[in-house]
DNA sequence: AGCGATATGTAGCACTCGCTACAAGGGCGG
DNA sequence: CCGCCCTTGTAGCGAGTGCTACATATCGCT
């Protein structure tokens, strides 16, 4: 019967792309398996449970996640934290990791509902972040750790205004900013 | 039959505190119903369907949230922006706006997944932290309006981060905030 | 008192959910 | 070539979903 021998490996690609279009919170086995050209029973069969198949999804979708940051971010240091800011807000409003945005929140409200696993990895999200920014604040900033946990803390208000529709306070709030 | 004629303003409360617990995006109506002592076929009857039970229940919540806020919230300004951001943050770490908290950020992701209603509800609860915001600026700062939206993206940011368990970075981005 | 509108309970429909039991095909080592 | 194991399909289970049909109880009004 089987024609193709697919392993986890092989779903996970097309896994993810379903999951960045329709949500990976309250995602059912049946749509997801059929986006990857297979069936519910194989998923449970190569993950064990829904739960795995979840896991697998967040490890993988992470790993994209930071692929397409690392291909859009440039690389020169912008000259004060205000032009930092401002570059990495365009850079996040990038169509490629628009679709990222969307789970992102998902991933947000799952951490806030206590699901462990979400917020572990949401937690590590963060900290990549973090690393990035830090590596990449204006030379000869004063204070470049405790700029760049400025810095995410706008950028991330700054998304979720986006996300409910007032980018119009983001945007203000970047020009108000001093940095 | 009919026991106690309950009207859709008496089943609210009971279904706010329902949903705070249990979340409000994907509730369904039979645990909900009977949280409030009823039925789904009564939630239908009301309320028109899901989606109209729903629409209520975030109204009603927001309208919660509202009166929350005003009771917690100092009307004493501060002396310096830092100052009201910490205060602010402060306040919304109070244990009995905590359980919105989590619902806020079902409410960001419906929102960013497209859920036009959840949109609506986000954004105007934007509107109304901005007002309060504006109206208790530290006397004297030299622009008021973008420096409540500065704030306010700080703030959100900041609970953003709490809420996926890094609230270090939120801390040290406060410390960091030179305002 | 009687009647119509309002309100509510019961049963059920058609569907999806995660998951499992069973059987069987395909690949590989002996 | 045989037999075992890995993989896969089919069918189905039990539970839960939103919602509806129908019957009936209760209330306000005349």
């Amino acid at each position: 019967m089987a024609k193709s021998r697919m392993t986890p490996e092989t779903l996970l690609p097309a896994m993810a792309a379903h999951v960045l279009e329709h949500g990976i919170a309250g995602v059912s086995l049946r749509p997801l398996a059929k986006a990857a050209g297979t069936s519910d029973r194989m998923l449970i069969y190569h993950f064990g449970n829904r739960q795995g198949v979840i896991d697998a999804l967040l490890d993988y979708l992470a790993g994209l996640y930071e692929a397409g940051l690392e291909a859009a971010l440039p690389s020169e240091p912008a000259p004060n934290r205000k032009e930092t800011l401002r570059r990495i807000l365009e850079i996040t409003a990038t169509p490629q990791l628009a679709p990222f945005m969307r789970l992102w929140w998902e991933v947000v409200a799952a951490s806030a509902a206590g699901d462990a696993t979400f917020r572990k990895s949401a937690s590590s999200t963060m900290g990549l972040l973090l690393g990035w920014l830090e590596a990449h604040m204006p030379e000869g900033d004063p204070d470049p750790a405790g700029g760049a946990r400025l810095l995410l803390t706008l950028i991330e208000g700054s998304q979720m205004l986006d996300a409910v529709g007032r980018s119009d306070i983001a945007e203000a709030a970047l020009v108000a900013f001093e940095g």
